[in-house]
DNA sequence: ACGCTATAGTAAACCGGTTTTGTAAACCGG
DNA sequence: CCGGTTTACAAAACCGGTTTACTATAGCGT
C-alpha cells in the first residue's frame, strides 16, 4: 500500500503553527519570524514536505500546463517529423516558462466533449478551422487557444504559412522543369473536414497548384494531372507510389503535400528498381530532416516547424498572462528548396 | 477580459438545488428524481456547465495524467525517432485509459526538485539508475514510476532489452564480416552519469562489444579499436564521421550505439563522396524507420520501441490502479537486422 | 393508524493549498 | 504611560468539486 505524502496540515501540527504560517514560510518568508521559519524548514526536510502542486495549482486557479491537441492519433503524429518539430518548439517555450506540455489525443469525431476532461491553462491546436464545433466549444469554455496550420476565425490567433503561394512555388518549379504529366498526392481529409465549406489546407494547396498549372495553360482536371489522397505515413506514401506506377505510368513527377509521403514514394520506387529522378521526379513539402537523408535529396518547400511551435506557444502564453484576447494571424515565410529529386526534362 | 466558466454553485443556484444534487446528477443520476435531473441537464446546457476537471480531479485525489520525464531536452528527444516511438507507445495506452500524457523537461541537473512541481499520477522515466538522486526522491514522494532503459533498483519496475547481448550480437556480426579496425561511437554520458558506479547503457553496450571482440582475441583498448563519444543527433553523427575520416582513415567499420548517429555518419560520408559500405561500413542500433530509408539500408539492432512504451505505460497503470508496488523487470527481445550497410571484407 | 422502508434531497466535511481579515503582543515616540 | 503602528501569527473563507451522514416525505404492508 502506497503511503500518503506529508500535507501542509501534517507539517503545521508538527511545528505547532497554523497552516497559514506554513504557506507563508514557503511563499512569503518575510512575513514570518526567522525562528519559526527555520523550524518549519527543518521539520519540512524531516518530514519530506513539499507543497502539493495539485492543491497549490487548484488554489491558484491555474494548471501550469498547456495542452497540445494532437491532429491525429499518436502514430500519425509521432511518425511525422514535421509535427514532432512543432511539438519541440512548443515544448521549448514551455520549459522556459516553467509550464508542462500535455498531449491530448484527438478523440476521433467528438473532440468537443473530451477536451473538457483535461485541465490546461490553454491549448494549441493544429489544422482546425472556424466551422468546426470545437472552436465554438473552446470559446464557450473560455479556454484560450491558438491554432497552427488552420483558420479558427478572426478573433482567434493562428500561425500559418502562405499555403497557396508555397504550393504555387512548388508546382511552378515542377512545371519549369518541363513536367506536364503530374501525379499529385494530397493529404487525405476526413469526412468531417470535407463537410466544411471553409477551405482546408489541402484545398488551399490544391488551389496554389492550380494557379501554377493555369499559367501553363493546364487545368487541374486535365487528364495528365491525377490527384491521389493519402494519409501521412511512410507506408501510405509507399502505397500510393505502387498505385501510381500501376495505373499512371506516364507521370513524370509526383508532387506530394508532405515530405513523409514523398519519402514513402521514393522508398517504394527505389525498392522496385525505379531510378529517382530519372524514372520519376518526386517533390515534397515541409523540409523535414529526412529529406536531406534520402537519396536523392528531396526538393521541397521549407517551413519553419520549430518556429511555428515556438510562436504558437508564445502567443498562447500572452493570451494566458494578459488574460485578454489577442488576434494575431501570423504568416511565416516558406522557401522552395531545390535539391536532386526533381529532374529537368525535355 | 476572459469570463469565468459556470461552476457547480452557479448551476445549483439556477436550479434551486444544492450542489450535492448537481454532483449526483452528473455522477449518480439514479440517486435523484427524474424531473430534477431533467431540469439540471437543461439548465446545464443553457449555462454551458461542464464539471471543472481540475476541481473534480483534485477532489478525487487524482490527476488523470501520467508524466514522461524527458531523457534530454526537447530537441534531443524529438529528433530521435526511437524516443518518439516510445512516447507513441505510452500515448496509445494513455488514450485507451482516458489519461493524458504530460511531457516533463529534464531540468538539467536538479531533476529532483522540479519533478514535484508537476502533478501526475505516475511517471515514466528513461535511462535512470538506482544511484541517481531522483530515484530516492520519487520514492519519498510516493510517486509511482517505471523506468525504460535503466536500472532503478530491485523494487521499481523497469523495461529493458538485454543490452549486453544485443551489442554483442552486433559486434559479432561486424567481426564475422571481417572487420578488425573499428570505430565505435558511444552515446555520450553526462558528468553526472559518469559519476555513477552503476553501469550505464553505454557501458553495458561497451561490455557487449568487448565480449565479442575478446572472442576474436581483440581487446577494447586495442589501437585498432577507437571509441568516440557523441550526442544523439544527426549533426553529431555527421560530426563524428568527419573526425573519423580525418584521424582514423584505416577504420573499415563504424559501429554506432544509435541509428540516428549512424545515419548522421552515412549522410556526412556520402556528402563527401565516400561510398558506403565500400569505403566504410556503418552499423547502428534501434532500427528506426529511417534506417530503411537511407541508402544503403542500415544494419542494426531492432528493439521494439513502441512496445517498450506500451508495456511501461501498462505497468505504470497497474501500479496506480492497484495502489501497490510491483517489481517487474521486463527484458524485451532484440534482433540483429542484416541489411546493406555492412560489407564483408577479405 | 402504525411503524418500516424507500426515495429525494440537503448540510457539512473533505481534498491541500492560498489569501483576506483579524488579533494579541511588542514596539515606539512624546 | 498612552495611543498608534509593527510584527507574527491564526481563523476563516475560498478554489470546485465529491461523498458521507442526515432528514423529510411518501409509500407500503398489516
Amino acid at each position: 500500500m502506497r503511503q500518503k505524502r506529508t500535507t501542509i496540515i501534517d507539517l503545521a501540527k508538527a511545528c505547532n503553527v497554523s497552516k497559514t504560517t506554513i504557506s507563508f514560510a514557503f511563499n512569503n518568508p518575510e512575513r514570518i519570524g526567522k525562528e519559526t521559519y527555520d523550524l518549519i524548514m527543518q521539520k519540512a526536510k524531516e518530514l519530506d514536505y513539499i507543497p502539493n502542486p495539485a492543491g497549490r495549482n487548484f488554489s491558484l486557479k491555474r494548471k501550469q500546463t498547456i495542452g497540445f491537441l494532437l491532429p491525429q492519433q499518436f502514430e500519425g503524429t509521432f511518425s511525422n517529423p514535421y509535427i514532432t518539430q512543432v511539438i519541440q518548439g512548443i515544448g521549448d517555450i514551455c520549459t522556459e516558462k516553467d509550464y508542462t506540455l500535455t498531449l491530448i489525443p484527438p478523440f476521433n469525431d467528438n473532440m468537443n466533449d473530451a477536451v473538457y476532461k483535461v485541465s490546461v491553462d490553454g491549448l494549441i491546436t493544429m489544422g482546425i478551422n472556424v466551422e468546426m464545433d470545437i472552436v465554438e466549444s473552446l470559446k464557450r469554455m473560455f479556454i484560450p487557444f491558438v491554432t497552427i496550420d488552420g483558420h479558427p476565425g478572426e478573433d482567434t490567433p493562428s500561425i500559418n504559412i502562405d499555403n497557396k503561394a508555397a504550393s504555387y512555388d512548388l508546382m511552378k518549379e515542377v512545371l519549369e522543369n518541363g513536367h506536364r504529366n503530374i501525379a499529385i498526392v494530397a493529404l487525405k481529409e476526413s469526412e468531417y473536414e470535407k463537410s466544411m465549406r471553409f477551405e482546408s489546407t489541402t484545398q488551399i494547396r490544391l488551389s496554389g497548384f492550380e494557379k501554377a498549372l493555369n499559367e501553363y495553360g493546364i487545368s487541374l482536371s486535365d487528364p495528365n494531372i491525377n490527384i491521389y489522397d493519402e494519409e501521412c505515413f511512410i507506408e501510405a506514401g509507399m502505397n500510393v507510389a505502387k498505385q501510381i506506377v500501376k495505373t499512371n505510368k506516364d507521370a513524370t513527377c509526383i508532387v506530394c503535400m508532405s515530405d513523409v509521403i514523398a519519402i514513402g514514394c521514393i522508398t517504394y520506387l527505389k525498392q522496385n528498381s525505379y531510378k529517382i529522378p530519372q524514372d520519376f521526379s518526386v517533390v515534397g513539402f515541409d523540409n523535414i530532416k529526412t529529406s536531406t537523408i534520402v537519396t536523392p535529396n528531396l526538393t521541397t518547400i521549407m517551413q519553419a516547424s520549430i518556429e511555428k511551435g515556438e510562436i504558437a506557444a508564445k502567443t498562447l502564453f500572452d493570451l494566458i498572462d494578459k488574460n485578454e484576447i489577442a488576434t494575431i494571424h501570423k504568416i511565416l515565410p516558406h522557401r522552395l528548396i531545390k535539391r536532386d529529386s526533381l529532374k529537368k526534362i525535355n
